[in-house]
DNA sequence: AAAACATTGTCACTTGACATGACAATCCAG
DNA sequence: CTGGATTGTCATGTCAAGTGACAATGTTTT
């Protein structure tokens, strides 16, 4: 089966969830690292704006945001302008973890590329890159690694429109 | 974001909802088609063993078959040598359907890789099995779409085990 | 300023997928 | 023949995800 949708589906989801069991011991979910690691470049946002940033809706965002408030990783202050928001804030210790998550991300890919010749890594990642790109993948939807957010948006296949179809 | 993993989990999950709308007009799902295919390659098989090799528990096959069933592209049939298990066969209208679901294949696969030089095709491809192979991903697993079969089983790293760690 | 409408965060509810456990029928090992 | 395993089936329980509604507040229109 050299079929390259076939692998590219095949390693995905080995890597998503690869990914939920590196996080695990560091009790900590993909999405929740996604949440605290767009906060740590954009503190002080909503919880609108983080959900959209995210591709979650927005009543997900609740209960997201009560558990990490739980767990001491996140606090909800008053919006300084808007009185209906809210505003997210790291603690001390969510910033560190947010490093930790980081790091076990280089660790994945590190461990995902061993198999490679050292000129071939940049190689992989140029190509998927440029199919990424072309086919409008949305470069952190995978966090959710829930649901899909709706039918794939169609590029236009990319070829002068395909012969005969 | 040049993360391989990343990529792979965003592309992975792409292709594989991708593939689910190619095949939705026929009204398949992926996990039917991958069912289909397997019993054209290996008719009169059990639906124990057909659920061992598609990686869903025995339980979820019941559903699935009758659902196939009454769409009039599987046949329970008994067996002929052990009175507890049904044989399964496909129906003319099947072995059509799963060729067709061939071709939906192939072409996503064209489009997958349209953004590419020829000559980088058959490298992307290389690639991305020779990281799978050492990763030990299951090359169907991905056709369930829905949940992920437990933790990831971890290949030794590949790397003589790793320095400190 | 008032009224109409939109947005934010929250909650209750429904839906649907998935795993679990039990079961009868049948097979197989001792 | 008896005890234990296997096959297909069903009835549950559980849990996540989506929907709709709501109060509070902001924004736009008149």
């Amino acid at each position: 089966m050299d079929r390259p949708a076939f692998l590219l589906s095949a390693l995905g989801l080995h890597v998503a969830s690869d990914f939920t069991e590196r996080l695990r011991p560091f009790g900590l979910e993909p999405i929740k690292f996604a949440l605290l690691a767009h906060l740590k470049s954009d503190e002080g946002s909503t919880q609108q704006s983080l959900a959209d940033a995210l591709g979650v809706h927005r009543n997900a965002m609740v209960g997201l945001v009560d558990e990490l408030e739980e767990q001491e990783l996140v606090q909800r202050r008053p919006h300084p302008s808007d009185r209906r928001a809210k505003a997210l804030y790291l603690t001390e210790p969510a910033h560190e973890l947010v490093e930790r998550g980081y790091r076990v991300a280089d660790e994945q890919d590190a461990d995902l590329l061993s198999v490679l010749e050292e000129s071939e890594r940049p190689q992989l990642i140029s190509l998927l890159r440029r199919v990424a790109e072309a086919r409008g993948v949305n470069p952190q939807a995978h966090l959710c690694m829930t649901q899909n957010s709706g039918p794939v948006k169609q590029p236009p296949t990319n070829r002068a429109d395909e012969d005969s179809k």
